[in-house]
DNA sequence: GGTGTTTTGAGGTACGCAACTCATTTTGAG
DNA sequence: CTCAAAATGAGTTGCGTACCTCAAAACACC
């Protein structure tokens, strides 16, 4: 038998009901609910003060039925073929029958997002087409101009893995860089555990943001937690497999004892036979990005050790109910909407 | 500029144009789309080939508030003082102004899960009050019957962290725990390195379900991975303190070869007392589950080298959109739902 | 062919809100 | 006090669906 119950989120009021106990008419209310003009000061507090008091929350179905219009959103993503930009694209397409269900319109716009006057370009082409734009951002005054105008024409914009915090964005979809390069260091460091040696960095560009931000979080943990570990100069190979291999199997000519190897962005396919043309392969402790169908497959072979992945669905996902709720004017889950920094082994590999 | 756009999700059809292109009146779709009968079966098909073939999908928004009654959900909870469980609900909480917002009532209902007979008749109970109900179920035949019920009934029900698969319960929120019992094995046999030694286990009681299952996952990798340490027999501390702690110290003073420590469930602080008492807190690698206000402390002091967690909030709220999805016939994001076992190491603190 | 039954059409109402018009009341300035 | 401007009330329409009624048409059976 049931012991105790507690009931979340009950009354059903309507905004009739808010108008008679605020002693006003419908439409006064509905002039202060959606900031229009042509009410006293002192109207609006009362009004406001009714709604509060009553915790009244618009139907968001009449309300979303009842705007006639349906919803545009622009996904402004790399044109490259990178395979986490596509991941997201996919899960997006997953969602088609949720967000038709909601008359909701997604569109995809490819653009280079590297080059900063291109992307500004992109960014100031959507103005009042959208409801909301999530973009894959370069930190660049140019873009951020270009986010700020979009904000100030009243378009809801969040940035998507990468951030602009300087720019007015509403929401940032993605991790927090240097924690996840902690995460690995701390991984690194843990799994060589007794062994002593030198530690290998490899980054697509210490140009980018992100990539910079994981090598510094990386070395923070390394220095302070396993000074016992050298950590090597950072190595470049441009997010390429052929570069990656190329720099890789030179470090692994001059030093012998490198006991782990951190891969801070792409370029997997070519760490993994840079180690295997060494035979270091099971002897390097090896922890990289994201979770691809190679990474997974070095995972399970035991050639990599850990990756760190911000899962690509969640942030589809978060971006368009970021979005959604912005532009309803709905508060958001900030927990549900937050990406973590996932480690993926071979035991939990999703 | 931009290069390439694609958009996702587009027509807006309504039932009206079905019905002109399918030939019929909007009252045959309705009845169609309803299961309601009166309507030659070449009728129905010729209807819902229409509605494949324009990939209709009724506007959500519409029929939640064409229905008019609001839906009520019941969460059927431990009445103890579980931390887990209390987080699940606190974030239910959190979630009050987006169920109000949809006009949805979701009541929780303490009481005993572990009684069977006690947990049946709470479920027996709900049957016809509720459009969906979540229950964190003991697998035994009383229960599943009550489940089978209540799914007869039209009740739409999820288990929540503890399955009974046996039943016909629509869905399964929760963890793989046999996985979940492997990545806390490869995690003590990596984080233990090259040293050798014993293993401990400390579960609540190997009766439960999910404490059965991660030690059976946890001794199968520790088994075929690191078969230099040897895994003791499993102690019972009843996931509480005090008689964890007392196990515990006895299993100390007998062996000083402990170089790992395996807590399946509860009583952490027990576990972290005997630790500091036998002077090995920093000596023996410690996995447990969930990140709690305890656990994260431990983690930050070093006692604790991982956690092993599934997401109180995402389970909540995956709970509630599930049986949402299941009560409008939509479809479920499998993706989205399913939880994930997260590896939460000092670094990485959600 | 007539009967009764099944199938279908036509139409209405309601849901809660957005957005609008127009008339009326209140307010403030002179 | 007068008059214009500002504030407010009252009301309408429409969004797309659920659910209902009643009449008309089509059908099956003898």
């Amino acid at each position: 038998m049931a012991e105790d119950t507690d009931t979340i989120a009950g009354a059903a009021l309507t905004l009739k009901d808010i108008a008679r106990q605020a002693g006003v008419s419908l439409a006064t209310v509905d002039r202060v609910l959606h900031n229009r003009p042509g009410v006293r000061p002192d109207t609006v507090r009362r009004v406001k003060e009714t709604i509060a008091r009553n915790a009244f929350q618009p139907h968001v179905a009449a309300a979303e039925l009842a705007r006639g219009r349906p919803r545009r959103f622009a996904f402004v993503m790399p044109s490259g073929p990178n395979p986490f930009m596509q991941q997201i694209e996919a899960y997006l397409g997953e969602m088609s029958a949720w967000l038709a269900a909601r008359r909701l319109a997604v569109e995809l716009i490819a653009t280079d997002v590297f080059d900063a006057s291109v992307l500004a370009a992109s960014l100031e082409a959507l103005a009042g087409d959208y409801d909301g734009v999530a973009v894959v951002a370069l930190d660049h005054p140019r873009v951020r101009a270009g986010i700020n105008d979009l904000v100030d024409a009243g378009t809801r914009v969040v940035t998507l893995v990468s951030d602009v915090p300087s720019s007015r964005r509403h929401h940032y979809i993605g991790i927090d860089n240097i924690a996840a390069g902690r995460t690995a260091g701390a991984l690194v460091g843990r799994l060589v555990g007794q062994k002593s040696g030198k530690v290998a960095i490899l980054a697509g560009s210490q140009g980018l943001r992100d990539h910079a931000e994981r090598i510094f979080g990386f070395s923070q943990v390394m220095a302070s937690e396993f000074p016992g570990l050298g950590v090597l100069p950072v190595l470049e190979g441009r997010d390429e497999d052929d570069r990656s291999e190329q720099v890789l199997a030179r470090l692994f000519d001059k030093h012998a004892d490198i006991v782990g190897l951190y891969n801070v962005g792409a370029g997997t396919q070519g760490v993994a036979n840079a180690l295997s043309e060494a035979g270091r392969d099971r002897q390097v402790v090896f922890v990289g990005h994201d979770v691809t169908v190679l990474t997974r497959r070095l995972l399970l072979q035991g050639v990599m050790d850990a990756a760190i992945s911000q899962n690509p669905g969640h942030e589809a996902r978060a971006a368009v109910r970021v979005l959604l709720a912005l532009a309803r004017g709905e508060p958001i889950l900030s927990e549900q909407e937050k990406i973590r920094i996932d480690i993926v082994m071979r035991d939990n590999l999703p």
